[in-house]
DNA sequence: TTGCAGGTTGCAACCGATTGCACTTTGGGG
DNA sequence: CCCCAAAGTGCAATCGGTTGCAACCTGCAA
C-alpha cells in the first residue's frame, strides 16, 4: 500500500541506494540527484518508513511514555508537555498505562518489543527498583517525578519530596497553626514517604507544634475526602498539608460539607499547583510542582542518552516555592 | 543490544524458521522443536521483535490515537481507557498531540512512516474532513467523538450531539425556565454547532420560551468563566446549557464570584459528565456521556477493519441522559 | 513391500530500508 | 597532458524477522 524507496528509485532512474541518501543526513548525494528524487518523491507520496530503517540504523524514534497515574489531573499537563515536547525533537511516544501493572518485566518486554529508544517513566509512586530495571535490561531511561537520591542509579528528574514536605510544615507554622496534620497519599508511594519525612522534621523541630499524620488510600479525590471526613470526625488539626492538590480538593469537599468553613475553621496547603487549583472556586494554596521544568529537562537527558551513550545518570532536581491563595490564613505580620 | 532469532536458533539447534514458527500461531512445528526453543528463548531472554517482523506481515500493532484536547479533564479518562482496552487487545497506543496543528497532511505522514495498522482521531471539534484524509491516503482510521453523519466515509462513534442539545433544552423547559441561554464551545467545532442545532430547535418549538446563545472561545474553564462573567454583566437568562462541563464549571465560578447562588439565583447544566461534575463541591447537573462505551466500540471498529478489509464504514451512536445533581431546580411537579 | 498423505523442517527469497566497499567521474595541480 | 584526490554512485550484504517451496520423515492402507 505504501509506497516504498525501491519505487521512487525507478521513477527518479536512480539507484536505492541515491534515494536512501537523499534522506539521510550528512550523506554524499549531488545536488541533481537529490532533485531527482525529490521529485520523483513527491509525484509518488513518498516517506521513508522509520520501522524498516531502524532495523539496520537501531533507531526508532520510539519514546516509551510509562505512567500508572491516569486519573491524577496533573497529568493533563504532563502528558501535553510529554507528547509535544518529542514530538518537537522527532520522537513518538509509545504509551504504556500501567494501572493495576505494577510488574516491571512485562512492560519492559512489551516496550523491547518495539526497541523503543528510550523509556521515561513518569510516576511519583513507583518504586526506583521499577527504572531500575529496565536499565538491567540495556534500556535506556529516566524517572521522571522520581525519589531524589544523590547518586542514582538511573536519570532522576523531579522535585525534592522532603524539601517540600519541609516548606510545607514551615508555611503552617509560620502561619500561626500549631496543631497541624498531614493527609498523605498512599502509604507505599515514595512521594508520600519523603514528603510526610520532610513534614514531620520540621514539625518535630518546633516545641510548640503538635502534628501527626495520617495515609489516603490513593491520590484521588475520593480518597481525600473520605480521609477528611474521617478525621474531622475526630479532633480536628488546624491545619493540614494533602499530600497533593487532588487530595486537598477532597478535603475542602469534605469540610464543605460538614459546615466548615475554610481558612476560617481550617486551613489546607496542597501540593502541585495543577491548573484546577487556580480555578476561582477552588482556589487551592499550594506547592509548585515544575511539572514544565521537569518534562522539558527529562526530554533533555533522554536526547543525551542517545547522543552519547557514556553518559553518567544524574539527579535533576527542582526547587518547589508556595503558591499563595485562598485557604490558608495570611502570615502573622501580614 | 536484543536477542535475536538467530542467536536462539543456535542456541536451540533448529534452523531461523522453527523459531519464527514457534511464535506465530498456527504454523507447524512439532512440540519438542517447541519445547527446544522456547527453553532457549527463555535463557537467552527473547522475544520477537514487532518492528522487524511488520516489514514481512505489514502489521505493526501500532494504532495512532490522535488528539488536540488535551487540557479537558474528559480525557484523563479518555486517555485511560483508550491505552488500556488497546493494550488488552494486543495493539500499543502512538500519541499524536495536534494542539495547534491542523494539518491532516502532517500527521499523516508522521503516522505512515510508523505504518500503524489504524488511526484513532479522538476529537469532538476536528471536521470530518481530517479523519477523511487519513482514510483517502490508505489508513484505517475511526473518528472517535466525531460528528454523526447517517452514512460516513470514516467510521464515526460517539452521541448525537444534536439530541443531547435537544435533551438540554428540553430539561430546561421542563424545569420552568422560560428565558434560557446557550453558552456554547468554539464557534468552529462540529460538537458546537450540533448541540445549539439541537438546543435552538427545542427552544424555539415553545412559543413562551426565550433563547439565546453565545460562544466561548475554547471548552475550558477560563474561557466558561470569561463568556458567563460578560453574560452576567447584562441581563441574564434564568438557566444556561453550558458547551461542556469545564465550561459549566467556569461559568459556576463567574456566577459564585458575582455572588450569585446556583442553583437558587440561576441554573446551569453541562455536558459529558467528567469525574470532577461529580465531586461534592461542584455537584454539577449535567449530560452523560458515554466514555466508555465509545472509547470500547472505537477500538472494536478498529479491531473489525484489521480483521475484514472489507468492512463498510458505519456510524455508532450511543444515547445521552440526564444525571441529576445539584445545579438545577427540581422538576416542577416534584 | 510400496505408495501416499500429512506433518515437520530448512533453504532461500523477501519485507524496506542502510551502508561498506569498489568503481567511475570530475576537476585541479603539476 | 597526466595523475590523483575527492565526490558521487551502485552493488550487495545486512538488519530481524516471515513464508513459499521442496525435501524429508513418519505411519498407515493397500
Amino acid at each position: 500500500m505504501a509506497v516504498t524507496l525501491k519505487e521512487v528509485a525507478e521513477l527518479a532512474g536512480v539507484s536505492r541506494s541515491a534515494v536512501s541518501r537523499t534522506y539521510t543526513e550528512g550523506a554524499s548525494v549531488s545536488p541533481e540527484t537529490r532533485a531527482k528524487v525529490q521529485v520523483a518523491a513527491a509525484r509518488l507520496g513518498y516517506s521513508p518508513n522509520v520501522l524498516a530503517s531502524s532495523l539496520t540504523t537501531g533507531r526508532t524514534k520510539l519514546v516509551g511514555l510509562v505512567s500508572n497515574n491516569f486519573h491524577n489531573p496533573i497529568f493533563l499537563s504532563v502528558f501535553d508537555l510529554f507528547t509535544r515536547g518529542l514530538q518537537e525533537r522527532g520522537l513518538r511516544p509509545l504509551l504504556v498505562n500501567l494501572t493495576d501493572e505494577t510488574d516491571a518485566a512485562k512492560s519492559l518486554r512489551l516496550l523491547q518489543q518495539y526497541s523503543v529508544d528510550a523509556v521515561i517513566v513518569a510516576s511519583s509512586t513507583l518504586p526506583a527498583s521499577f527504572a531500575q530495571s529496565f536499565q538491567k535490561a540495556g534500556v535506556r531511561v529516566v524517572h521522571s517525578f522520581g525519589r531524589h537520591v544523590p547518586k542514582p542509579d538511573v536519570p532522576i528528574v523531579g522535585i525534592d519530596n522532603e524539601a517540600a514536605g519541609r516548606l510545607a510544615a514551615e508555611t503552617l507554622v509560620a502561619r500561626g497553626y500549631r496543631r497541624i496534620w498531614m493527609l498523605a497519599g498512599p502509604e507505599n508511594a515514595t512521594s508520600t514517604q519523603d514528603r510526610l519525612a520532610g513534614f514531620m522534621q520540621v514539625a518535630s523541630s518546633h516545641a510548640d507544634v503538635d502534628a501527626g499524620h495520617s495515609f489516603a488510600s490513593a491520590y484521588s479525590f475520593d480518597a481525600g475526602r473520605a480521609e477528611m471526613s474521617r478525621l474531622l470526625d475526630g479532633t480536628p488539626a488546624e491545619a493540614y498539608f494533602c499530600g497533593d492538590d487532588v487530595l486537598s480538593i477532597g478535603a475542602l469537599s469534605a469540610a464543605q460539607t460538614k459546615g466548615l468553613s475554610v481558612p476560617g475553621d481550617l486551613g489546607v496547603i496542597g501540593l502541585n499547583d495543577m491548573e484546577m487549583a487556580g480555578w476561582a472556586n477552588i482556589n487551592l494554596t499550594t506547592i509548585r510542582n515544575p511539572i514544565c521544568d521537569i518534562v522539558g529537562t527529562s526530554i533533555e537527558l533522554v536526547e543525551k542518552m542517545l547522543s552519547d551513550e557514556t553518559a553518567r545518570p544524574e539527579a535533576r532536581l527542582f526547587p518547589c516555592e508556595l503558591v499563595e491563595r485562598g485557604t490558608l490564613r495570611p502570615p502573622k505580620g501580614g
